[in-house]
DNA sequence: TATGAATGAGTTTTCATTCAT
DNA sequence: GATGAATGAAAACTCATTCAT
């Protein structure tokens, strides 16, 4: 977290950026493998060569696959979390302002960010009780963003606030299957599933 | 040692059993190791150890892994489409229609039976062209079905059809992550989520 | 146990004896090379190559390293109990049993069979609980011989007999350290031993 | 932790602290590890994370892992040599004499003393000839003090100094494996030791 | 059909050592 | 002296697949 600030704005001060740089670029690397075939089709060795290290090389930053995909999953939730938590600052009527957070939810797991991919699709099932450990704690923080959001909202009476959440995650999650850039932008595709799951699809 | 049992007491129509329960053990052993922690984790030795035989002997009923696999996902589609063809037999209102497709969709897919699990879970990523070209158009034709359903809707005007099938997806396919047994049954969870799609979770 | 006796008897009824003789290739491969260098320095490859098989096809065989190394240890316990348990079967007066069994013992620690020498001298340390708690108990098993033998010494007052068995083993299990052929024989070796212990060093 | 402490109360005496304490640190770090788990399976980090500093750093102090083995060893010895010389610095009766000498060696081997340890168990095999060429040497000094001491003894014709010295050392040697504290001092282990070679164990 | 042995390429991980800073 | 990054080789082990029997 400090480091992509120290990043942003200490211009390089004295010596040793390459190592920060070698950390980032392995961990790009690993996203990119990651989401390109899973976690266990990616191996150390493909991982290492995209990041212009060997194999070996690759522990000295990352103690095992494992921490190496833990780091990469929260840096994905991080990015993740930073443009919704930027969207709902603005203060606004509730139901615009969880159009706001969902706009900015659909438009950082479209961006074609592999973080953001792993983060957002990669995480629950087929990870030792380790990884999810550590995993699912922060995926439901991230949620909770959501929750607080959705409690605000008036709502018809009989709608349970956790079927709203569920068919809202459900809705956005899954774009990430069908979705192919050029036809509907994401701003688009979250105001039509927003606009769905508030008015209702049926015509009155 | 169900193994024994099963072959005792089914009585053995059609001709060919044994081979064609052999056939079965091994998709269903593949199906639960496909399950338990994805498609490469799961070994042919694991497989054939469930199934009760050795490795080797896999490889007279399928070719190889990833036909395996194929067989066990068009399996699952097949019991998948079973429920919803035969709950939409019935004709109905069109609304009401699709609600008692979803109700099956969910219901099945929420019924812990591992075929259907890797027919609606595990499909999308993480495999070889060979096996998406195979798989990927049994879906659609899967979905199909529910586009038949979705085109004879009612809709308020503004509405997106598309948009309104990829919601309903989204969060019926999301239920196989959070469902815990026990609370609401499969569904009570259809209904609500076709209740807050079909009529809007905002107050009126 | 039973293969050994069958290797001896059957001539080879019905195929697979090459089976038999892989195993034996490579716990043969496996003692040399344990022997050698000890056990971590033994690689699988080095025991496969000396085997004349790829590494993989050793874990047909063995499910791991260490299983690979106690099938060895095991061997050469049963190599060198079968030599002392022949010793004793001629009943003798207590002293000259108890020489009968240590010759035989100096003669098989000292016979340059690798599987003897592990079991009679890399056993006790540095091996993971898992190992000690299968060999310990082997070992201990075999030791028990000369305890019965020991029990039944005419000793001098004053003298333990657990110390008597330690000084003994100790005594005997040294000589694979300095001993070198041409010299005294082996079971000139375990007499002398045999004698200091016996009736003392000092002149009288 | 200790090692702060230690820091703090020993005086610096005769130049080149830190330096030396440096050094012996590493080497105290090297022979707990050697110990634990035996030479190939201790690594060099293992070693330089318990001494408080990075493995590259160790390479100031011993110019390789068998450079740093060697020290350690010879320190082994030099403690083991001390307490035997002392021993037997008051002259004695020849058999009282070596009793003295074997009570100094079985208290010193069984004190607990990892360098001791590794001077005394770890060494004869499985090392480099670079190595044992180092360390044999250093070991038949040291043993023989011994020889000395029982050139001296007036033995019982027949027997053979040689086979004497060994059995010795084989029985005090052999201690290191079963010896648990709480049950015979070492000091009653030698002397027991001792009297059964010089009186004999029979009856007479 | 089934077996069991073997293959060969692959996996993650660890290691002693080097070296610019 | 010490650091931390990197190396390159090697470790144990696993895998899907083949094939003679």
């Amino acid at each position: 977290m400090t480091k992509a600030k120290k990043a942003a704005d200490v211009p390089r001060r004295r010596g040793r950026p390459k190592s920060e740089n070698r950390r980032q670029n392995v961990m790009e690397a690993a996203a990119h493998h990651f989401c390109a075939n899973g976690y266990d089709a990616a191996s150390m060795r493909d991982i290492a060569d995209a990041a212009g290290l060997l194999v070996g090389s690759l522990y000295h930053h990352f103690s095992s696959k494992e921490d190496l995909f833990i780091n990469v999953f929260e840096e994905g939730l991080r990015r993740t979390s930073v443009g919704v938590l930027a969207a709902i600052k603005t203060p606004r009527e509730p139901w615009a302002q969880l159009e706001a957070a969902c706009i900015a939810h659909v438009e950082v797991i479209l961006s074609n960010d592999n973080f953001v991919r792993i983060a957002d699709y990669e995480f629950p099932f087929q990870h030792s009780e380790t990884v999810r450990g550590r995993i699912i704690p922060k995926r439901d923080a991230y949620e909770a963003i959501f929750n607080k959001l959705i409690k605000a909202l008036p709502l018809r009476r009989g709608v349970d606030r956790k079927y709203l959440r569920l068919t809202l995650f459900g809705a956005m999650g899954w774009t990430l299957i069908w979705y192919s850039p050029g036809r509907d932008t994401p701003t688009i595709i979250a105001r039509r599933i927003v606009d769905i799951i508030r008015k209702g699809a049926e015509a009155r």
